[in-house]
DNA sequence: AAGTGGTCTAGACCACGGT
DNA sequence: CCGTGGTCTAGACCACTTG
């Protein structure tokens, strides 16, 4: 039990994080690092409460958006509980493909195949809401998982927001993870589409003839402005996007579902 | 401003339906007709605490869930807005496709293909977590837009969690409409591929050769027992899916981006 | 300085599930 | 019955934007 507890002790009320950001992200790092098993039982809010120190209601802020998000399931009466993890890629969540492969165990390589500075192109510079013809960052490159090409990442970022995006060495890291650790964004745009991929795609991804593709585009913002235009291209066959999660909208009133050990 | 307020007189202490959900819904219904424009302001929450009587804190869970959402957009310091509508299929909420359709103006329609019961395959009685072999609900439909097919829809239902589902006419009303109606989820899961058409499916969906499909499952959960298992298929020239939200895990600390008018 | 939203507290009452 | 989570209150302090 007190093992359990000592994950906690870490809550500070000083930092510039919220509390509940705090108590969330430890949770989710300790499901993460495998230190609870999916179905294990969390301690309860009122536990949490005498832990930490800090009141239920900031407790309960952290375990409901946890909730919400399919990370851990409360049964009223009953506890929370951690859940299940997700095999696909994540459809809402940013996640970096190198981390997300290799939770499931597999190996995580990348190719650079271009990072360079261009002149927007009319598409580009609409997407990334900046003038037709300035300046902007491009980079390309291809994602395996065990040594096949799982992932090609076609990326655009404003130079304005990220100028040292450029230096970076994105052999040893990816922009993702670059990315991430440089700003959180506050707003982000999802498009998911089907498509037939272009030669130099195909022969990129090693796919057969006539396999579609899955096309996520994804621009993120800070501050109003937009940071970064991706577009992931999956092999269709190889490899698909998910999401699992408690539902915000159409919320119980009463009962919650019961939870499977 | 009187009129603005109107709105929100609704507002019920003893109904079983939690206060901040009942503001939820209002405010959603108030944006989706039309009775707020994209990026107007809404009321302050201190002005809705004193117009609704309750305590800001519930007010505050609203409009937070709301921005969660992409709903509204909240800045500090200035206010909270109306956001804008969203133009594709809804990656991650349960919407009826017909309301979809219509709300971007166009007409909707939908075939009935079949609806029988049948002997759950395999596939279906694990997807449905039932025996094999046990009786299931079968549905099968196309969805218009305009008289273009965009959506061939392909669903099996837990007779025991839905026993009246055989009887009704879904000519009348869709799949998703109803079964919104008999009962709100506790847990949903979606899965994205892309994959290209059987002949009968491209038959269905008018596709020319060549083209991939949009392909979406989605299973619906309530009581921890799954509800109904859907399998949505797109045109891969004519659909997508999208989503455009604030971020709630990477939410920003402090200052909020900017709200372009 | 005034108004806004972001967060937090220390209580409270309730419905639910297991005993 | 008790412990659980679900919701709510009436305050509070702070950071931020605007005038």
């Amino acid at each position: 039990m007190k093992a359990v507890f000592k994950r906690f002790n870490q809550v500070s009320k000083s930092l510039p994080v919220p509390i509940y950001q705090q108590i969330k992200e430890t949770i989710e790092q300790g499901i993460s690092e495998g230190h609870w098993e999916a179905g294990e039982k969390l301690p309860s809010e009122h536990e949490l409460v005498d832990a930490l120190g800090v009141s239920r209601m900031t407790i309960n802020r952290a375990l409901s958006e946890l909730t919400q998000k399919g990370a851990i399931k409360r049964v009223q009466g009953v506890g929370s509980f951690v859940g299940e993890p997700t095999r696909h890629a994540s459809l809402i969540e940013l996640q970096d493909i190198a981390l997300e492969i290799s939770r499931r165990g597999r190996q995580h390589r990348s190719e650079v195949l271009s990072l360079r500075q261009t002149v927007a192109s009319i598409e580009a510079s609409m997407q990334l809401e900046v003038a037709t013809g300035s300046k902007v960052f491009f980079f390309r490159a291809v994602h395996f998982q065990d040594e096949l090409p799982v992932q090609l990442e076609t990326r655009y970022v404003n130079p304005e927001m990220m100028p040292e995006f450029i230096q970076q060495d994105f052999k040893q890291q990816t922009t993702t993870a670059y990315l991430l650790r440089q700003f959180k964004p506050d707003e982000m745009e999802h498009r998911v589409k089907a498509l037939m991929p272009d030669p130099q795609t195909r022969k990129h991804l090693l796919m057969s003839e006539n396999q579609p593709c899955l096309n996520l585009t994804r621009r993120t913002w800070k501050r109003g402005q937009v940071v970064t235009y991706v577009t992931l291209t999956y092999p269709g066959d190889r490899y698909g996007l998910g999401a699992r999660y408690a539902t915000g909208e159409y919320q119980l009133r009463q009962s919650e579902s019961a939870f499977k050990k």
